[in-house]
DNA sequence: AAAAAAG
């Protein structure tokens, strides 16, 4: 039922084949030993640890024949990998050796930043085979979205870059960024270096298919390779015996994420940007072995991927001090707040050892920009940078979108005729609304022999990763899955977004669509849609309108029937036509649902000129007249990495 | 109303 249960009984059997993706080092792969779970003795892991040494040496001595090795292709920064290539400096009996560290991480000494040397091994994880541009889907398109218009504001905007280069990025950053096949920055990248090259805070309207990831990663990474720890860390002595050490770490950056798969998603790109730096990534979140985490933590961690309630409890442990935090970075944070995260992230933020506002750099991302994501602007950011991404194209080019009628007993067999009639190739992902759903519907098709699988919170965290791996691979080309999948989430290939039930938020509609219609490709979108959804037909035809799909006729009149009653909703204020979310310091507030135009709370800032911090302190707590006076973007989603 | 997340 739990994980926490399979500790017990059937861990043993389990445990030994599983191995999380950034748990998986490169001696975790044939693990042919029964043993090994979570709960193995000390005698297991010890003997792994031998292992894990000797497998280490010969592989090292590998680096000495450059062989293929090195006909990679890296004509583009022929200096890059110079500093990094095998020499006589990190051995053992030096001085220099740090062994926190293993050998595949750099280290910084004296001012200096060692890069580690380079490992094939570690390198096909991260970035995937040379010849394989498939699995490596990163970096291509990316021309194509030039054209994606992008809104600063804010004082003193940095101009935006137009390449990877370094300056500003740094050096190593830029071999990695090259591994990983990035070739042009994003838009929202082209912005965020140089503002996080500032030292600015930023607060952007941004889904994970902006690049955004990359966008918060690289410059942060890029700064901390150059800039190295924070001096006044607490040394810690590796001589001592483990229980007499300071077990706490002290990362420099934090990342918030309200999924765990968004999170380990977020994870799997530090560790590609981070490859060979002194930055040492971890990952923590819930429904997985905390004892694991906590000893990868205790490895050293300078930057930390986490959902906030696991975080809460390592620091609640004190194995986690954010005394030195450089960096935070709310991802998804719309979402965090939806799913009630505010007082976590605000006993993070605020009531822990974390710096302040002003001593750190705090960036945000998020699909909208309500009302309560204003105010934790408010609180966390200071003096940011407002930007707003537009849509990537495909919303309305590369997704087809279909709404369907379909009565709810209607749906099973509609659903097996879509599925029989589409070709083989691209992946189609299901959304159900309850979990109860998830699993009856994915047990439908299998018992119809569909290669399903299926993901929902119900599901244990070892579930839920395999099943989506066995989606990504197209071992189950078919994925039934509730909201847990809809935001965020990358899985390349995907073909078909069906919604076999319609969401009540339009947001989360959206959301689903961008799953499919990647870079270049097209993808298919279609909604079974019945009296139950009427609700959200309103907002279901603004957006086919917008994206120019074909509107039903009988959606158009369910619509008209429900506003008689209803008395007109007349919308919610969203921006259509591009740009949704905008700088609310700048801009006057459109009505919410009363209108009465009595929105502008923030008061006198229609001057394009940039708010005094305590304007909000006029406001009080009245603020609840009228309702989402903000904008909200609709922006598709086609991830890329 | 359901889902997600800390156990």
């Amino acid at each position: 039922m739990n994980d926490s249960n399979h500790g017990g009984s059937s861990g043993p059997q389990q445990g030994s084949r599983y191995v999380p993706p950034h748990m998986r080092t490169r001696s975790d792969n044939p693990r042919s030993n029964g043993r090994g779970g979570g709960s193995s003795s000390n005698w297991t892991a010890s003997s792994d640890h031998a292992q894990r040494s000797d497998s280490w040496q010969s592989s090292r001595s590998d680096y000495g024949r450059s062989g293929g090795w090195n006909d990679r292709g890296y004509s583009n920064r022929p200096n890059f990998y110079e500093r990094g290539s095998y020499g006589g400096k990190y051995s053992r009996g030096d001085q220099e050796y740090m062994p926190r560290r293993d050998e595949s991480q750099g280290y910084w000494k004296n001012g200096v930043h060692h890069i580690a040397p380079r490992n094939p091994r570690i390198e096909h994880d991260l970035f995937g085979a040379p010849e394989d541009n498939d699995r490596q889907h990163t970096g291509i398109n990316f021309e194509k979205y030039d054209d994606i218009p992008v809104e600063a504001s804010g004082t003193d905007v940095p101009e935006p870059v137009t390449q990877f280069t370094s300056p500003p990025l740094d050096q190593h950053l830029l071999g990695n960024v090259d591994l990983a096949r990035y070739t042009t920055p994003t838009p929202v990248q082209k912005y965020s270096i140089p503002i996080v090259e500032a030292g600015r805070d930023l607060m952007a309207c941004a889904q994970t298919g902006s690049g955004k990831t990359a966008g918060f990663l690289f410059p942060l990474l890029s700064k901390l390779f150059s800039d190295g720890p924070i001096a006044n860390l607490p040394p810690q002595d590796m001589n001592k015996p483990s229980y007499l050490r300071n077990r706490k770490a002290y990362p420099s950056v934090i990342i918030l994420s309200p999924t765990r798969e968004l999170t380990c998603q977020i994870y799997d790109e530090a560790r590609k940007f981070a490859y060979r730096s002194w930055v040492r990534p971890c990952v923590v979140y819930g429904g997985a072995d905390i004892g694991q985490q906590l000893r990868q933590i205790e490895r050293g961690c300078d930057l930390l991927v986490a959902t906030p309630g696991r975080l809460v409890d390592l620091i609640e442990r004190a194995r986690i001090s954010l005394s030195q935090i450089k960096y935070l970075v709310l991802d998804e944070a719309d979402r965090m707040l939806d799913m009630g995260f505010e007082p976590q992230i605000r006993r993070i933020v605020e009531k822990e050892d974390m710096p302040g506002v002003q001593d750190r750099v705090t960036l945000m991302f998020s699909a909208t920009f309500p009302r309560d994501i204003q105010f934790l602007a408010r609180d966390f950011l200071k003096d940011y940078i407002f930007l707003s991404v537009g849509r990537v194209g495909s919303t309305s080019e590369n997704i087809t979108q279909k709404i369907e009628y379909v009565e709810d007993e209607d749906k099973r067999s509609v659903l097996l005729d879509i599925l029989h009639s589409s070709e083989l190739g691209g992946l189609t992902l299901i959304f159900v609304e309850t979990k109860r759903m998830a699993d009856v519907l994915c047990d439908f098709l299998l018992s119809q022999n569909f290669p399903a699988t299926a993901i929902h919170g119900d599901r244990t965290q070892r579930e839920r990763e395999r099943a989506l791996d066995s989606f990504r691979n197209a071992r189950t080309p078919i994925m039934v899955a509730t909201a847990v999948a809809a935001r965020g989430l990358d899985i390349a290939n995907v073909g078909h977004v069906i919604s076999y039930d319609l969401p009540t938020d339009i947001d989360d509609y959206v959301h689903r669509i961008g799953r499919t219609g990647r870079a270049g490709n097209t993808g298919a979108a279609t909604a079974f849609f019945n009296r139950g959804n009427k609700g959200i037909a309103g907002d279901l035809i603004d957006i086919l309108k917008e994206a120019n799909q074909e509107v039903p006729s009988w959606l158009e009149s369910i619509v008209r029937e429900n506003r008689m009653y209803s008395g007109g909703k007349g919308g919610r204020g969203r921006g259509r036509g591009g740009f949704g979310s905008r700088d609310f310091r700048k801009y006057p507030q459109q009505g919410g649902g009363g209108g009465s135009g009595g929105d502008n709370w923030y008061r006198g800032n229609n001057s394009g000129g940039y708010p005094a911090p305590d304007m909000y302190n006029s406001y009080g707590g009245g603020y609840g007249r009228g309702s989402n006076p903000v904008a909200v973007q609709y922006q598709n989603k086609t991830s890329w990495f």
